[in-house]
DNA sequence: CCTTGTTTAAAACGAT
DNA sequence: ATCGTTTTAAACAAGG
């Protein structure tokens, strides 16, 4: 009756879910995300049980990171190049399980449907950064910019300008040190991957970035800690700077 | 072509 | 029995 120890279960299946099994992993990880390769990793190598019959499980995964809101699909940085896209938790989710056991769950972790508009967004806007500064150089773009049918724009409204004060889940969080100075790196150790001067930028509406870039810290509740710690990595320390580079 | 991701449908399961 | 969740299955698109 000892309870048995993490890894102790042998053959036999886990009592976690598959939500709990990728949170365990994403949650294990430096950064808090993780791509999927590194999930089913993580799972396989300390659970037996999931050595054996892996089409099924991974499938039954995947239809997990894809189904819940719990769980965000962040684009991957082109600097670290790879297959699939990097998969964390939305922030909200954090007391998603009642003390973190990870073995029994509130109710089901479902955004507001405004709110994940405004993820998909903040992830699309992620996504075209990408695009943009990191799209190898071409030539085709000078001379016809209107034709660029990689640049996907979001649907969105414009600006909400008209933000609900916070009609979502009032969830408090016990103290994050999520600091604007932690965003600003004084130390830029590269820089950031200048697109080259006759390389013509695909229009991007302004409001789009800096929604994206300062709702990070703005507005502490919403979105994408993960997501910030991008903009970081991508030498955007300001979203003047910001605006600045999509502007060129 | 295989991995990654999305989606629908239904079975299995557990708590009330 | 009902309700909500979890697991499984399967079809399909997209991308490297």
């Amino acid at each position: 009756m000892p309870r048995p120890s993490r890894d102790s279960y042998g053959d036999q299946k886990p009592p976690y879910s598959y939500i709990s099994l990728t949170a365990m992993a994403i949650w294990n990880s430096p950064e808090k995300m993780l791509p999927l390769s590194e999930i089913y990793k993580f799972i396989t190598d300390r659970f037996p049980y999931y050595r054996k019959n892996t089409q099924r499980w991974q499938n039954s995964l995947r239809h997990n990171l894809s189904f819940n809101d719990c769980f965000i699909k962040i684009p991957r940085q082109p600097d670290r190049p790879g297959k699939g896209a990097y998969w964390a938790l939305h922030p909200a989710a954090f007391d998603m399980f009642v003390n973190g056991s990870l073995l029994r769950r509130r109710k089901r972790f479902k955004l507001l449907k405004s709110d994940k508009e405004i993820l998909e967004n903040e992830l699309a806007a992620l996504t075209n950064i990408n695009r943009i500064f990191f799209a190898p150089p071409n030539p085709a773009a000078d001379i016809n910019p209107a034709a660029h049918p990689s640049v996907v724009v979001p649907q969105a409204s414009p600006p909400n300008i008209t933000k609900t004060p916070d009609t979502s889940v009032t969830c408090i969080r016990p103290k994050r040190s999520f600091t604007i100075e932690s965003l600003i790196s004084p130390d830029k150790p590269i820089t950031p991957v200048v697109p080259s001067a006759t390389h013509v930028v695909p229009h991007v509406h302004p409001w789009m970035v800096s929604s994206c870039y300062d709702l990070a810290f703005t507005n502490p509740m919403a979105l994408m800690q993960p997501a910030a710690a991008h903009y970081e990595a991508y030498g955007l320390a300001s979203a003047e700077e910001l605006f600045r580079v999509s502007q060129l």
